[in-house]
DNA sequence: TAATTTATACCGACTAGTTGGTATAACATG
DNA sequence: CATGTTATACCAACTAGTCGGTATAAATTA
């Protein structure tokens, strides 16, 4: 066989997201993505055969990885506690870690196909809402089965509050680009961490003090 | 005096923002957002400059509604109720009541904005921070308040808390998006206010039971 | 009050440069 | 040499922005 074109498929890749992240994709011509991978037209319309294809392949990887740290990390909180609650409170912790020092512009491809209408098709849409709802199923789950040993504090629709997981990390981001200050991220994260952990902390009962 | 051009700047600014919300101000071209105004771009240059200035005029108008809405929604609850928790509670529900029936697709400029390069200017930015920041501030000593009546049931950074009201609002934005379910956002903002009543929850005095 | 001036508001053809995309030939490698 | 990969040259459509000119109506003047 010829030469490896992976890697050069790989590289226009990840020029396009470091691209999108920072500016837009929309507003992110061909020649810049060229230019920034080092190759020419020829070569990019080798691999792709135009822009919007390249918009829902890039989409597409971010949701594969997306789905691999899914995996890793539902993996450690079930191994790291046997407590569902602790589960999840501990996934985000590990949330919170990973973005406690990320020195780029923090940010979520999603987030910015859905701001930017040329590229949010219905197939990337897709795509998206499948790479979300895994996360919300999941933190779920487990909040039922904590809600099943002791009732939340207040009567809570649980999907709402699962998902608000992601809710909380799209919204830190744009906050964070907003304040100019990365660290909310992590921060918000711990936040709603707390807040989910007053939801389920079991009142206390009437046995007299201590 | 010539007619008045007044309107016509406005109805600029009506169509750009649609355009805008709709597919992102980096995607449009002037010669759209010129169609949908019925105007020619000999009248759009009357009016600005360039795109860009277009850019901050729209944001620096949307922040000024936003304050508007500020001010009547806060007087608002402080006159619905004299307890600082139940005020911030009464804005969640204030805000998922505004969002209840949108038909249009609902979204923030400022977070639009920020994922789009060109038009993140440091002087957009500012313009954005100030606006979120009022929001903050208030619900940040409203809460201080409740929380020296009766201190939350965990230890929590009740300024993350409070910039959290609209880190769900954003959030809630792109997952209506993503779902193509606008009344996430309404739930959303009602689960935030949940799990503030839970935080602010006294615990159950150990009297007898009765 | 009628004619003239002046400033604002708007028009639409035009340009210089950029856009996404194509055609085609060269090169690498098994 | 056959196939996969990359380079060069090019195009038509579109981009933001310009420019000379026109319409409108209030203010000024005769």
């Amino acid at each position: 066989m010829p030469r490896d074109g992976t890697i050069t498929r790989t590289r226009i890749l990840d020029a396009t997201l470091a691209l999108a992240m920072e500016k837009g994709l929309a507003a992110t011509s061909l020649d810049e993505i060229i230019a920034k991978t080092g190759i020419t037209k020829g070569a990019f319309f080798y691999h792709f055969k135009n822009k919007n294809e390249l918009a829902i392949t890039l989409v597409r990887r971010f949701a594969e990885q997306d789905h691999e740290i899914y995996k890793t990390a539902t993996a450690r909180v079930e191994t790291l506690s046997r407590d569902p609650l602790q589960q999840v409170l501990l996934l985000c912790g590990l949330g919170a870690e990973l973005f406690k020092e990320v020195p780029e512009n923090p940010g979520c491809l999603m987030a910015s196909y859905c701001y930017q209408g040329d590229l949010w098709s219905e197939e990337a849409r897709q795509v998206c809402e499948v790479a979300l709802k895994e996360w919300a199923d999941w933190i779920e789950a487990k909040l039922k089965q904590a809600a099943k040993k002791n009732p939340p504090a207040v009567p809570v629709d649980l999907r709402q509050v699962a998902e608000m997981f992601q809710v909380i990390f799209e919204g830190a981001f744009i906050l964070a680009r907003t304040y100019n200050q990365p660290d909310i991220i992590a921060r918000q994260v711990l936040a709603y961490r707390d807040m989910l952990e007053a939801l389920f902390k079991p009142a206390a009962k009437p046995r007299r003090s201590r």
